[in-house]
DNA sequence: ACATGTGATGAACAAATTTTCAATGATATA
DNA sequence: TATATCATTGAAAATTTGTTCATCACATGT
């Protein structure tokens, strides 16, 4: 009975139709056809599986939200933001820095504004300074910004006790710094250091804050853990020799996420990665050069929000390797 | 606050997006928006309104649904079904024709299905008569058909008599013609003859049918009514000066559906359209000539399905007039 | 300073939808 | 022919969506 299935498409085309276009309810159509109300149903999901019912979203933003969708699924998130890729061919990523900064701020003062008094994890490096440069300067007197890595650094420039200082400007949170170096010199000095009250007090706030937004730092000689100083040349090859692709939180981990064994990861002080897991973990991160340290970051499966740019997205959807 | 509307389109964006294609639900969205489940729901709303979500049905069907549907809402209908308009240049509807038949018993089949116990009412012409054709045989012995139109013609090839013939030989249901001519000689005689007892008895019965299949008849020199000789070219040019452009059940009316004051239509045996108001009443009719009188008919509103062809029903649309 | 209107918001309710499930009927196989 | 299997069906339940309404914040005019 061909002409039989034929008709079941046709039905299916007219149901879905006055379903879809029409806007009229399964009931009024069930009327109409002379079929009944769940069949009418059955009748625009045959149609859609059959692919005649075609939605778009016309505009420009739809490219992307399918993208952030893609990762989302991808890598179990909750949650993912993308911003367009800036086109800064010679200097880095200034544009495309910026603009995750503006995102990231964004999120950030999305989020102070739902929960007036959370305890806010904050991480290091280039991105989260600029994300605390775009926030805006809106007072949150309830709200807490702990750093979760060590804070004194040689430089300055985007140091997480800057950071924390630029976000607790702007808000009037109360901030809290761990005050120790971004590194021990010894994992001996390291146990030490962690083991001083004052320290362990900040560790245990950090432990418990409600949303982290941490950097993911890249591998490369373009890495601003080696441009700022924190990382020596020799330490960044024995660690790219052990198969380090990237850090979160200072720990340097390989391409499957895993933390290399390596003895540079045990000199780091602050907050390990794995404390993180099951939380609300957003990371920023964005650049070609980035690519690989993200994608072995999600792996890792403790970041549950991504913010990064749209080419970069691209890149880690499509399953071939590179920097 | 221009950013802050911008940055509503963008979430009513990526609200549309997550709902119509991602199929997320919108509680699941308004989670990973961070915006109330009502907030969802209004945006993707916007995101209708601002005209940025696109449905459409990729099939061939779809305009035709489209077609019927302005139909339906044009004039008040509860269904309309078209079929392809076949090209039959030369001589008439030929195709046409029988693709509304096969259309007619299809809708006629799908009725009986659903309600095994009813009468119907028929009417008569061409049109009529390919329907009964295209019947498929199917026992049926718990419907009836009764003619509603005076059933004794000189030319047997449409006749109403011959039509119910068919259908009762197909489906094994009762048949009841109305046992006089299509016209009487006057109106006396026609007063006389609707009195008689045997043609009150069907007249009775024909006015409590559950579903009404009427041809509509055109009022050019092709109109069957005349090429069959019920109607003499004499009768049919004083309808015509009389502003009739068509008939349903014999009367004539005119372009505003109005059955013309004429002494012809008091001379029709059989039951009146406005008998019929508010009741189920499918017309079957199309081609070329009949637009003028199709469109009379509905405008009539006592016709509730339309079984037609797509040409037709394009020029039904518009606005213009033509014979 | 105080009404008054306007627009946004979410809780509560109403409507529509999707899913589940048991019954039915058709078709194939022994 | 009897029986197993499978697809279809509609009623009912579960879920999702859409609407209403009271409230709130903010702006504008008195």
């Amino acid at each position: 009975m061909a002409q039989a299935r034929e008709a079941e498409t046709d039905l299916a085309v007219r149901a879905a139709w006055l379903s879809y276009v029409g806007g009229y309810t399964q009931e009024q159509i069930a009327q109409r056809l002379g079929v009944s109300r769940v069949k009418v149903h059955r009748l625009s999901a045959l149609a859609q599986d059959l692919g005649f019912v075609k939605v778009s979203i016309e505009h420009e933003l739809a490219s992307t939200v399918a993208l952030e969708n893609r990762l989302i699924e991808l890598y179990g998130l909750t949650s993912c933001i993308l911003v367009p890729t800036m086109d800064d061919a010679v200097n880095g990523q200034t544009g495309t820095l910026a603009a995750l900064g503006a995102a990231g701020a964004r999120f950030l003062s999305r989020y102070l504004d739902r929960e007036p008094a959370t305890t806010i994890g904050i991480g290091w490096g280039k991105t989260l300074s600029s994300i605390a440069h775009c926030l805006l300067r809106r007072p949150r007197p309830n709200n807490r910004f702990v750093s979760v890595l060590g804070s004194l650094t040689r430089h300055a420039a985007a140091n997480p006790y800057d950071v924390i200082h630029q976000l607790t400007h702007k808000t009037g949170a109360e901030g809290f710094i761990m005050p120790v170096p971004f590194i021990a010199d010894a994992v001996s000095d390291r146990t030490l250091l962690m083991g001083q009250k004052s320290v362990r007090k900040i560790v245990a706030l950090a432990k418990q804050a409600d949303l982290y937004m941490l950097g993911i730092g890249s591998c490369g000689p373009e890495a601003s853990a080696f441009e700022s100083g924190q990382v020596t040349r020799s330490e960044l090859e024995t660690l790219r020799a052990a198969g380090a692709i990237g850090d979160l939180l200072g720990r340097f981990f390989d391409q499957s996420g895993k933390v290399v064994g390596c003895e540079f990861n045990q000199r780091v002080l602050g907050l390990e990665p794995e404390a993180l897991r099951g939380r609300q973990v957003t990371a920023i991160a964005g650049g070609r050069g980035k690519r690989a340290a993200i994608e072995g970051a999600l792996k890792m499966g403790v970041i549950t929000t991504l913010i990064s740019d749209e080419a970069t997205a691209e890149a880690l959807i499509e399953p071939r390797e590179g920097p």
